[in-house]
RNA sequence: GCGGGGGCGCCCGAGCCUGGUCAAAGGGGCGGGACUUAGGAUCCCGUGGCCGUAGGGCCGUCCCGGGUUCAAAUCCCGGCCCCCGCACCA
């Protein structure tokens, strides 16, 4: 850093002052708040600086409350992206070359180094170090790591030691996306096509070949692919395409018909894999398979919708309840001379009819044909039949009930299980995994492939007695926004088992097992407490897991421990009071994309390490970014970059414009206009409190607009401090700023004075040093000649304005009286000059007013009134305008009398206001309006809270 | 599919949970005015329609349709549309 910016020199100034490195102490209550780390991959945009300041801003505020606050930061570094970042420079890719040198401005020289992943990491952590303190983050930087650190990989060593102890990881298959050239798992970023397809379960059933007619074919299955397995009893016959050619593939033993992509997939799949032979199509045609539930002879017919590159190329048939079936059957009932070219007899078709398996409300026997017929599909190959395939497969599975022996009644989403379970039970079905949609395609141009990874280690999200600690942790935090809960409520259930290494990437080794390394979501979920002491053990290199165990959780010696180390042993206390001291974790904040992985891992592991009395207390997750509309997106090019923004408005601009636009939880969008309309009200913020401090005038509790003014920024100060509490960051400072400039604007043409009295100044520097650090410290040291730092200045405290809601009642008044004039002057067209008489409500009004709040009924407030002679006589008009008040809107604890007595003082101070804001020349006001002049229509328009008005001439 | 969140005035966006005081906060844009040599600076006024020589009145408004209610942007039901997560990716 240059140092020649303000943000740099006040930096430097609080940074010398330690302002923001917390340690302990006893007499002072922590507050611990932490924000996901980021993954230093490229240059930080505005939407990562928001994400940032939200902490901040709330850090500073319970600094100013008095708290201990500590609010560190870390650098990821864990994971694949930079690995492939790296290695795409190396080959030189354009993209990524134009990404880094062009809109992240990396320079030349450095560029060159980043064929090297830990290199591109440094020079961007360095970089976001750099623009956080621009930004006046108030991080305590003596705590700073990074995850391939090896202290912090001794961490993440302990953890997994003692998860594992705790059996909470184990061993499984998994699959994954991968590329067979590449021999690796392929991330989203390391795809040319097919970013969406998921990976999905089918169900591999097994025909076996009944009079194989050759040698090869002998004991052979024909195995089709499926979803719904429970449709097998419904089969009718065996679908193959004719021109494709076959594979006869061996498979742990027994001889499999498939089609030539479908074993690609099955190599990867399972064991001992291997071609034998080929066969046609059509040289299956008018075999006969054997339905392995039933023992049922199924014919094998030609079918021209089959894709061989999706499934096994071969599929049974259920013309009940699968359009595409009913459709192919249909086919070749109306035209045999399909079969006839293929030298089948078309009687073979003849004879088939669907048979129904599941019955569905709001469909016949056969919903398949119901479909086709409504929908009006032609063939087997008309477009319409995915949606067709869909509808009935949807409400099937929804609604529908089996009708076959021995699974009557069941539904059939269970009996999908059942049968599937079966199938494998018998040796005559088994598992595949296939992408949902084709072709996906790997970076190097390969198709990818659904491997099966073996020995792959788990977190076992799954486990009951998990999810039961985790669900009462989260039960027991703060959510915000509470909407969220649901979310996560509903992600601890279907959470399954979490793949929790890899065999790529930068990281920590399993500990038993260093083949693989830590993944990054599993490596980041308990970090919060490695800060509590990253400066005590930075430099010392990798450490024994009993220090942790100490240090976390009590547990072990240490004396022994700072044998094995070299670690002063008193060293290992202070390690151990710290930790105590900041845990549990007050706050965790995070994007809302990672409640479904992140935070949610962050719940389960904290319940399944720490006791209770340290788990974390709340969690804040924050909306996205959009610039002028649109989603931000780094590789799209759509950022500003954070450095970009900082030079052109400086950090407080950016800090306010952040703050302001939208609640943490809500997508902000950055607008230049909007962002420029910030600038513009900071510089007319800096002017008032320049002004005020020139005038030099303190406050004065006989003027009521002075009294107006106090009052009326005691309830900024209380709703402020309210709003950040609940980290509603735009509610605080629209109050906060905003809304205070708008008192300040009233105050000033209500009173004709510029500026407002010093010791609110003070107060609203104070109120707004955690948003705009930098332009409140200048002026606090610098205008208002202040000692010490504002951060370090206390929170203003509200009691410190006399409320005075009579004063705010009658100012309102005055406010609206100003609109009621220039309204009937626009009306009556009224001419510059005029004299503006102002009446009072006469004396029963107020005495009915103070009735009324003092919650009287309305005839009690009657009879009391007609107890006046001269108002009996007036007794539907007293009635009628009782009636008004009693719906008028009074603040519960005005006192009327006195309210009364400040209205005519802030309407007669208040008559240099009126002619200046009207066309009045001349204000009289009358208190009483008895005996004033006028007409009387005109004085009986007067209420207590809305005086009569007369424009005279 | 599973789950979550939405649809408001020219635009962004409060309010809806705890119905009325909501023509509906606050910005922005736009129009007008003040200040001024000038203004992209600042301040004020206006911004659904119609009417009014007294601070007002009438009509139509918060995705669409229906309902509850004396009363609905706000509650209930149905429909249409949009956004976001869903796993090995940080």
């Amino acid at each position: 850093m240059s140092g020649d910016r303000r943000e740099e020199r006040l930096w430097k100034e609080w940074e010398e002052a330690g302002l923001f490195e917390a340690d302990p102490d006893e007499d002072k209550e922590p507050v611990f708040i932490t924000v996901a780390y980021p993954y230093p991959s490229g240059s930080m945009h505005v939407g990562h600086a928001r994400t940032y300041l939200v902490p901040d801003v709330y850090a500073r505020f319970k600094r100013m409350q008095g708290y201990n606050v500590l609010f560190p930061m870390a650098f990821h570094v864990t994971g694949t992206p930079v690995v492939g970042i790296a290695a795409r420079i190396r080959e030189g890719d354009e993209e990524t070359i134009k990404l880094y040198r062009d809109l992240y401005g990396v320079p030349e020289e450095e560029l060159e180094k980043f064929t090297d992943p830990e290199r591109i990491v440094e020079y961007f952590a360095n970089e976001y170090e750099e623009n956080m303190k621009r930004m006046g983050y108030s991080i305590d930087w003596r705590r700073k790591f990074t995850t391939v650190d090896p202290e912090y990989r001794s961490f993440i060593t302990w953890q997994y030691l003692r998860l594992r102890d705790l059996g909470l990881v184990d061993k499984g298959e998994h699959p994954v996306r991968y590329c067979p050239k590449c021999e690796n798992p392929v991330g989203d970023h390391d795809l040319l096509e097919g970013e969406d397809a998921t990976i999905e379960e089918l169900t591999l059933v097994k025909f076996r070949i009944a009079e194989a007619p050759e040698e090869e074919l002998e004991d052979a299955f024909l195995v089709a692919a499926t979803f719904r397995p429970e449709t097998i009893y419904g089969a009718t016959n065996v679908w193959v395409k004719p021109d494709v050619e076959y594979e006869i593939v061996e498979v742990d033993g027994e001889r499999w018909v498939v089609s030539p992509e479908a074993r690609r997939n099955l190599e990867h799949q399972k064991e001992n894999v291997e071609v034998v032979g080929t066969v046609e199509g059509e040289e299956l045609l008018g075999l006969h398979v054997e339905n392995p539930l039933t023992g049922e002879k199924l014919p094998v017919l030609p079918a021209r919708f089959i894709d061989p590159a999706f499934g096994t190329g071969i599929v049974y048939s259920v013309p009940a309840h699968a359009p595409v079936d009913a459709a192919a059957l249909e086919d070749l009932k109306r035209d045999p001379s399909e079969l006839e070219r293929y030298g089948l007899d078309p009687s073979i078709v003849r004879g088939i009819e669907p048979v129904q398996v599941i019955e569905v409300e709001g469909y016949g026997e056969f919903p398949a044909y119901d479909v086709l017929e409504e929908m009006g599909i032609e063939d087997q190959e008309d477009p319409k039949l995915e949606e067709a395939t869909q509808r009935v497969y949807r409400d099937e599975l929804h609604k529908g009930i089996m009708k076959v022996e021995g699974l009557e009644g069941c539904p059939v989403a269970e009996a999908r299980d059942r049968v599937k379970e079966e199938l494998i039970e018998k040796g005559l079905g088994d598992v595949m995994y296939d992408f949902s949609e084709k072709p996906v395609v790997c970076r190097c141009g390969t198709e990818c492939v659904v491997k099966i990874i073996e020995d792959q280690w788990f977190l076992k999200y799954s486990d009951e007695d998990w999810k039961e600690k985790a669900r009462e942790l989260l039960e027991s935090m703060e959510i915000i926004p509470e909407e969220v809960r649901a979310n996560f409520e509903d992600t601890i259930e279907w959470l399954d088992d979490w793949a929790c290494a890899r065999r790529v990437g930068l990281g920590t080794p399993l500990p038993w097992d260093p083949d693989w390394i830590v993944e990054p979501l599993s490596d980041s979920t308990i970090y919060m407490a490695y800060y509590t002491i990253a400066h005590r053990i930075k430099g010392e290199g990798e450490l024994p897991p009993e220090l942790f165990s100490y240090v976390f959780l009590g547990e072990g010696d240490p004396e022994e421990i700072a044998d094995r180390t070299g670690l002063d042993p008193e060293e290992i206390e202070r390690m151990r009071e710290e930790f105590e001291y900041w845990y549990p974790l007050d706050w965790r904040l995070s994007a809302k994309d990672l409640v479904t992985n992140h935070l949610t891992f962050f719940v389960f592991h904290h319940a399944a390490l720490f006791p209770r009395d340290k788990w974390p207390k709340g969690i804040v997750v924050f909306g996205m970014g959009l610039l002028e509309g649109e989603k931000m997106s780094s590789s799209k090019g759509n950022v500003v970059l954070l450095s970009e923004a900082l030079d052109e408005y400086g950090p407080d601009v950016v800090r306010l414009f952040l703050a302001t636009s939208a609640e943490p939880w809500q997508d902000f969008d950055w607008r230049r206009e909007y962002v420029e309309g910030v600038e513009r009200h900071l510089r007319r913020f800096e002017e008032v409190v320049r002004e005020s401090v020139e005038r030099g005038r303190d406050w004065d509790e006989e003027d009521p607009f002075d009294r107006w003014l106090m009052s009326s920024f005691r309830k900024i100060i209380e709703e402020a401090t309210e709003a950040l509490e609940g980290f509603e960051i735009r509610r605080a400072y629209n109050e906060a700023f905003y809304g205070v400039l708008k008192l300040v604007r009233a105050y000033s043409r209500m009173t004709g004075r510029d500026g407002v009295p010093e010791r609110l100044v003070a107060d609203w520097l104070r109120l707004l040093h955690p948003v705009i650090p930098h332009l409140t410290e200048e002026l606090w040291k610098d205008v208002l000649e202040r000692e010490g730092f504002l951060q370090e200045a206390g929170w203003p405290e509200p009691e410190d304005y006399p409320e005075d809601v009579e004063t705010e009642v009658a100012v309102d008044v005055l406010r609206s009286l100003v609109e009621d004039v220039r309204d009937v002057e626009k009306v009556i067209g009224a001419e510059e000059g005029y004299t503006l008489h102002v009446y009072l409500a006469p004396d029963w009004q107020w005495r009915a007013l103070e009735m009324i709040t003092e919650g009287r009924e309305f005839g009690d407030v009657m009879s009391e009134l007609m107890k006046d002679e001269s108002l009996r006589e007036m007794g539907d008009e007293v009635a009628k305008v009782v009636r008004e008040l009693m719906s008028e809107d009074v603040p519960e604890d005005v006192d009327v009398e006195r309210l009364r007595e400040v209205l005519v003082e802030v309407l007669e101070e208040g008559s240099r206001y009126l002619t200046v804001e009207t066309k009045a020349g001349d204000v009289v006001v009358h208190a009483n309006p008895e005996d004033a002049p006028g007409p009387e229509d005109r004085k009986a328009g007067a209420r207590p809270l809305r005086p009569g008005i007369w424009i005279e001439g």
